[in-house]
DNA sequence: TTAACGCCTGCAAGCCTTTGCAAAATGGCG
DNA sequence: CGCCATTTTGCAAAGGCTTGCAGGCGTTAA
């Protein structure tokens, strides 16, 4: 390895500031150590010439002897729901506040996240984020194993032992339902998204468990193949088709209330909220536009990002404390698509 | 340094497998590097110790030697617009292909974009794109000092020098111009964003050239303060209100264009597109509901991402060659918002 | 059977930091 | 001015990996 290796040209490092300034390379390294003791005059002079020389420590050389690299991972399946766009602009935010960076993962084409999480782990990130349908116990166990703090996100998987902060899916659902059943709807559907994610799950039984506490019973329940607009659209459209059809549908998110709002009104000429009521399930900003004016269930996403975020870092500085689940409570936003009395 | 350091339990490194295995620590090292000779006793040696043990190489300590991180950084400001959503997935889709990992950055919130550039680079990345909107030349100064390739995307900045992917703007606008005049329509006007977007410059002065070129003027010109819905609504009321009222809009982004026709149909009893007409630009999922059924400009999204990353892997493979730029065509999607003859 | 030839493999140096330890410098005080 | 208590500072050893070099071994040809 005679010349100039690799990669780019050759970086300025320590050496190279600590012979220019006429100091040790300890010194540098304490310099640009936070809480290191370096007198004021060494400070000086080395940060004179490593402006100068536009230094910068290399952060891979630095973790090798921290064992921290400062890096959080963020696994994301989601990439279709405009949602995901805020939640990823809260994290990185959060993330980057605490001098964090952040590691994005997308595993939505059903790229293998076993797979996805060990690419991760060869970084050894300082904590983990997931914010994915599927959260596999093995991935759990991998992070556990190697001491990598995970919280779970905006999911509640019964069978993993990790950090989860999400909404009270399950109280959600019933906020909806009792809205509904308060303003004089009777017969009521839900719309689902596929059938294994806990989320759309915990929505519906909160959903049902309002109604039967009211005796009233769920007429039908629908599950779209995705949570997009075109298959929330299909899945109403087969649910409006249907015999028994319902007088109020509760959606597990806002994009398909949205297209059950299309779809009611454009062809089956149904008037909401007078004959048909939606309810969804985020307040997304588009559910709050003029042609929508979706009443909707909200989780609150701040807090939650929040929440996960203090999560982690408390668990990444004191890496022995068991895993805290917290859920925090919806709220409804009352608009146009609920009559109001 | 005793006991276990600072971060969790002490991985599993080279050494281990290599005593286990009873090899060297060469032998490991040279299983786990594509292209280096092993026999394949060894290597089923190496790889079966590997698993037992649950052993990864250490990104960290590898890229000291090798110089290469496999990491990209993305910067980002905007977080607002759908479509960077779908630009995110595309974007980290393409790059696990190949193998690498995306760092992402957040600039939004005005956070200085200097200084996170600065950030990212003590991470030595291969490589970085840049979608915000204000491309400063120190950064591309800065990564060209340190020998990182840099690919500014869906932004065409005149005062830097670098790797430039973006969609023709200035041809979109045109397109845009162009179909309203074939449809009759005669008193135009722009929606644009703010003032210093380029995006927003190029598009509206493509507009404004067919415009002109077709012996016409633009009635009038209103710039958002920002790209948002409320943003464009405020805008195209004021337009609206004013004198000359236009009969048609052409607005910078799709979610500008929702905005105006809903402030049209909703605020002014227009009929579109019989009396006011609306293009957009982007084509977001959402464009296409039932409710708006938006005409609109395309970029070529995936094009552009797969560009982008094709610039800059290549880049990063020959590091001496000098910066490309790509422009590529758009296309416009006829929906209902522009009369069709 | 032996020599020449290749492929494997191990050794050890190097990548850029941080940090425990001990020596040097500083400062306060009598 | 000398002594002791604090800071500062430098040395050198990690930390986990890659890789040039040279020796080892198995193979083929004579």
């Amino acid at each position: 390895m005679v010349t100039g290796k690799a990669g780019g040209r050759s970086r300025v490092t320590a050496v190279d500031v600590a012979r220019e300034a006429g100091v040790s390379i300890s010194a540098v390294s304490r310099v640009f150590t936070p809480g290191a003791s370096a007198s004021s005059k060494m400070r000086a002079k080395v940060l004179a010439v490593s402006e100068r020389l536009d230094y910068m420590p290399n952060a891979m050389a630095r973790s090798l002897m921290t064992n921290r690299t400062h890096l959080i991972g963020i696994i994301m399946a989601n990439f279709k729901n405009p949602v995901y766009l805020s939640i990823l602009d809260s994290f990185t935010h959060a993330i980057q506040q605490r001098g964090l960076r952040s590691l994005l993962f997308n595993v939505s084409r059903g790229d293998d996240l076993e797979a996805s999480a060990r690419q991760i782990m060869e970084y050894s990130i300082d904590g983990m984020i997931v914010s994915a349908a599927s959260m596999s116990p093995l991935l759990s166990d991998q992070c556990r194993r190697r001491g990598i703090p995970l919280v779970v996100f905006a999911r509640h998987p019964r069978n993993v032992k990790a950090n989860v902060v999400t909404a009270d899916n399950v109280a959600g659902g019933r906020l909806a339902a009792r809205l509904l059943i308060e303003r004089g709807y009777r017969r009521m559907a839900y719309v689902g998204g596929p059938e294994t994610v806990s989320t759309s799950l915990d929505r519906g039984s909160g959903f049902d468990q309002a109604l039967a506490e009211a005796g009233l019973d769920r007429v039908r329940r629908v599950n779209a193949t995705d949570y997009g607009y075109d298959e929330g659209y299909e899945a109403v459209s087969r649910l409006l088709n249907g015999g028994d059809r319902p007088e109020a549908v509760f959606c597990a998110n806002d994009i398909m209330a949205m297209a059950a709002l299309d779809a009611a009104r454009y062809d089956f000429g149904l008037r909401v909220p007078e004959d048909f009521a939606v309810i969804g399930f985020d307040d997304i900003p588009f559910a709050a536009t003029k042609p929508y004016r979706l009443t909707t269930i909200r989780q609150p996403m701040d807090a939650m990002v929040r929440q996960s975020i203090d999560v982690l870092t408390d668990q990444i500085s004191a890496p022995d404390v068991s895993p805290v689940t917290r859920i925090l409570p919806c709220s409804v936003i009352e608009r146009d698509t609920v009559r109001s009395s």
